[in-house]
RNA sequence: GCGGGCGUGGUGGAAACGGUAGACACGCCGGCUUUAGGUGCCGGUGGCGCAAGCCAUGGGGGUUCAAGUCCCUCCGCCCGCACCA
């Protein structure tokens, strides 16, 4: 017998170059054909150092959906490009002093390079960098166009700063206090800051989460982080200075049992109303403690209640009743008015703050006990003669009734979601194009003039401003619209705003007058399917959904445009003894390893292989081994069939064998098909392909015809073909002589899925006690009397008596005895 | 505290519907081939038991002829949000 060596590396490389040579995975633009489309999208890299496994998994998982997709008859857009911009280039540079481009255009190569040795079927003549002149000078057009319609704006507010990094934070970015990057407790300071009124957006934002086809816990993180809450505002005044306060409430049906007022440390009004009362030093010693207190401590919620009284009331406008207000730093001002209604009888943190000080409780909605603070429903009392005896969700709605007829409050919905504070205070990002007159204030750059490029520097450290500012020359211009001396913003934008739009640009990569036409784009979009990782569930997530909304309003889109991404995958980590990989832990295990020693197609089937994808997933070598034997075996069975078996077609009259082969070759189309068709289930879908291979090797020394042999190896081939490209196009090409991406995907031939018998499953009381061949076309009778005959049942039957008698066509009998 | 997810052999994991628990693979055991092998091939492998059989999907309870799957409850782990009024 000849030796057939299994060789991935010649095998991978040789395929590669026909790909490449030939530009196989790109995708035309021209839509003439009618050809149905898919986009088949992963979130692209940051590209640091070079790929790790993670990559490897996440690009497996989307190039495995994409030649499914081409193979079931779709023309498929499966691009590549990079977040660029980004705090690690610039901190090596200031370490380095190597210029940030430069070493992120080194990273990009090493990227590339390796997503080519994966054989990742990537249309490359759509790649960009987000940093590339031609790629941001469309995200400044962006913000532009956002800035003239009023989406992104200046204003001065407390702003997340984050003392490591020496930048501000976005919301999204602060997690419990620390920066999502640095890890430091992030400091509040006062600043002028660029937003974008993604706010506007809220309930759009909410209410399409409802259209797309993504993970629950996603969904469920971004209505978290929305987090709508419907209540009414209602006005309270302070006689004494004439002065009224609005206040948000999710409880109006408890505004008779308010006891007390409170304010947030940071309210503007605190230190007038407290002027010239007793408490004025007092309160002003509590406001200056807790804004210099720690963000994250003030924000426990198991901390004590702390606060001052401000020597002034509020009006009640339901009763009339004077509230003594206090300050407090257990609300927030960032949240609904900065000012609260206190009711300790139905709320806890009022509850906490006034057995902390004494207040009085007053109960107005019976609960099941007379346990304090209770937050149920139940009747309303000790309220007013017109309210009492209500239900509270009934006695809500009519005090709100009640509240807009006398002008004093009205119905109203909150949101936890904040504006995008986008400005950062750092170096390697797209320049915001704005530029500051002290005549006409802030003006946008010219459209003509974009891009504003991003100057050379000398010193990339940020001093507690842009390092932009050292670039004088560059800072000094004059202003577009009066022509007089004027400075350039010096912050630049949050690398999210360059990774909310990208998707849109592959469409139409190279087009010089606009982003994209939106012609191209609605050929292409939304994104049929995404993948990536959950840490962006929120952030990236919700930022993209935002563009393509404003975008969609703006006329750059079509209007049906509205969700980017119509189906979201995410996938899990691959650990390692449990852990995640890191480079402190000294368990890193580098895609480049494992493609060295067992070649790409190895390393990506086994990751598939591992376990469902959206799952963590252990690393183990020995698996990986186990792969690769595999993939072995079914190579050297492809070459040896292809030498040695003669091409003939499947007899006629087949044996046994053929007839074992042929219904296990379409039992495994079948699977894989399903497996991939609206799952991912690629770990069962190449099990079956195991299967399948299996049946071959016994089945090949026995009576099986060559054709049948052929058949089935072809088949393994071209049903491995999404996990393992390689091997599978160079089985196939042995065997057929053709290329497996040019063939349709198999179809399951249904007279090989039926069978002529089965096996029935004989239970007594519930039990396994016996097996039979039954004929597929048995009637209950016939079976009922199958599973009676069994010696093992007869056995447990005996001398019992039969209760009932349970058939399910096809799969079982159970006889019930006493 | 609220919301979501998970818990199956020595290991990773199978089992859309309630209907043969443990597919496939790793590991381990045995055999054959090989000068040798980190190769290839064949067989075995949830636990207890000689066997018939019994036990087994985190614990307990329930519904059902039948539960890994449905319901209740408890335990453990993971993720998100958290003084949001």
């Amino acid at each position: 017998m000849a030796e057939y060596r299994y060789d991935p590396a010649e095998i991978e490389q040789r395929w590669q170059q026909v790909w490449a040579d030939e530009g196989t995975w790109e995708a035309s633009n021209d839509f003439s054909d009618g050809q149905q489309t898919s986009y088949v999208l992963v979130m692209l890299p940051y590209p640091s150092g070079e790929p790790h496994i993670g990559h490897l998994k996440v690009y497996s998982v989307g190039d495995a959906v994409a030649h499914f997709h081409r193979r079931t008859g779709r023309r498929v857009l499966n691009p590549m490009g990079y977040d660029a911009f980004g705090l690690p280039a610039e901190n090596h540079a200031i370490k380095t002093g190597q210029h940030p481009r430069d070493s992120t255009d080194i990273a990009i190569a090493e990227f590339r390079r390796q997503f080519r040795e994966w054989g990742m079927s990537i249309d490359w003549t759509r790649e960009f960098g987000t940093h590339e002149p031609r790629y941001y000078r469309w995200t400044q057009w962006i913000f532009l166009e956002l800035f003239n319609r009023g989406l992104a704006y200046q204003k001065q507010a407390a702003v997340n700063w984050d003392p490591v990094e020496e930048t501000v934070l976005a919301n999204e970015q602060v997690i419990d206090g620390r920066g999502e990057r640095s890890g430091a407790l992030v400091e509040v300071r006062q600043l002028k800051q660029w937003f974008f009124r993604i706010t506007d957006y809220a309930d759009r934002l909410l209410e399409d989460l409802d259209t797309i086809r993504w993970p629950e816990h996603v969904k469920t993180m971004q209505r978290n982080w929305i987090g709508r809450s419907e209540g009414a505002e209602v006005v309270f005044r302070c006689e004494e200075l004439e002065i009224d306060y609005p206040v948000f409430t999710t409880r109006p049906d408890t505004l008779f049992g308010a006891t007390f007022f409170v304010m947030a440390p940071e309210h503007p009004d605190v230190l007038r109303l407290a002027e010239g009362t007793e408490h004025e030093a007092e309160v002003r010693q509590y406001v200056n403690r807790s804004l210099t207190d720690d963000t994250q401590l003030r924000g426990d919620i198991d901390k004590e209640k702390t606060g001052v009284p401000l020597g002034r009331t509020v009006t009640n406008p339901v009763n009339g009743e004077q509230l003594p207000i206090y300050v407090a730093d257990y609300v927030l001002m960032e949240y609904g008015t900065g000012a609260i209604m206190a009711v300790p009888a139905h709320d806890e943190r009022d509850y906490a703050f006034a057995k902390a000080y004494d207040l009085p409780i007053r109960r107005v909605i019976e609960g099941p006990d007379d346990e304090f603070p209770y937050s149920g429903d139940g009747t309303l009392v000790d309220s007013a003669p017109e309210f009492d005896g209500l239900h509270n969700r009934a006695a809500l709605e009519a005090i709100v009734r009640w509240l807009e007829r006398e002008g004093k409050g009205h119905s109203s919905v909150n949101y936890r979601l904040r504006d995008w504070l986008i400005s950062r205070q750092r170096y390697w990002g797209t320049p915001i194009p704005i530029i500051h007159c002290p005549a006409c204030g802030a003006v946008p750059v010219a459209e003509q003039d974009l891009p504003v490029l991003l100057p050379d520097i000398e010193d990339y450290k940020p001093r507690g401003r842009s390092p932009l500012a050292t670039a004088e020359d560059w800072v000094r211009t004059t202003c577009p619209q009066c022509r007089g001396p004027a400075q350039r913003e010096t912050d630049t934008m949050d690398t999210f705003v360059d990774s909310s739009w990208y998707f849109l640009r592959y469409c139409d990569p190279d087009n010089e007058r606009a982003p994209w036409d939106p012609n191209i784009v609605a050929r292409w979009m939304p994104v049929d399917q995404y993948i990536g990782g959950v840490e962006h569930a929120i952030l990236h997530l919700l930022y993209a959904r935002f563009f393509t909304k404003a975008l969609s309003d703006l006329g750059h889109l079509p209007s049906d445009l509205q969700e980017p991404f119509s189906a979201l995958f995410t996938q899990g980590m691959i650990l390692r003894d449990g852990d995640k990989m890191s480079k402190n832990k000294g368990n890193v295990i580098s895609p480049t390893t494992i493609v060295e020693r067992f070649g790409a197609d190895t390393a990506r089937a086994y990751i598939l292989f591992i376990g469902p994808p959206d799952q963590d997933a252990d690393w183990s070598d020995s698996g990986v081994e186990g792969m690769n034997r595999f993939l072995g075996r079914l190579w050297r069975n492809a070459a040896e069939a292809a030498d040695e078996l003669p091409d003939h077609p499947i007899p006629d009259e087949i044996n046994d064998d053929d007839e074992r082969l042929l219904r296990k070759t379409h039992w495994a189309i079948d699977k894989v098909t399903s497996d991939m068709s609206d799952r991912f289930n690629f770990n069962t879908a190449i099990a079956a392909v195991m299967e399948l291979l299996n049946e071959v090797t016994p089945v090949k020394r026995g009576d099986a015809s060559p054709g049948a042999v052929r058949f089935a190896l072809s088949t393994a081939a071209s049903l491995l073909f999404p996990f393992a490209p390689h091997t599978a196009t160079d089985a196939y090409h042995l065997l057929t002589g053709e290329r497996v991406w040019e063939q349709p995907w198999p179809d399951a031939d249904q007279a090989w899925l039926e069978r002529p018998t089965f096996e029935l499953v004989c239970q007594v009381n519930g039990k396994v006690r016996d097996r039979a061949q039954a004929p597929s076309d048995a009637s209950k009778d016939e079976l009922l009397a199958l599973c009676r005959q069994a010696p093992r049942v007869r056995a447990h039957l005996d001398g019992r008596d039969v209760v009932k008698e349970i058939v399910v066509p096809g799969k079982l009998v159970n006889i019930v005895v006493r």
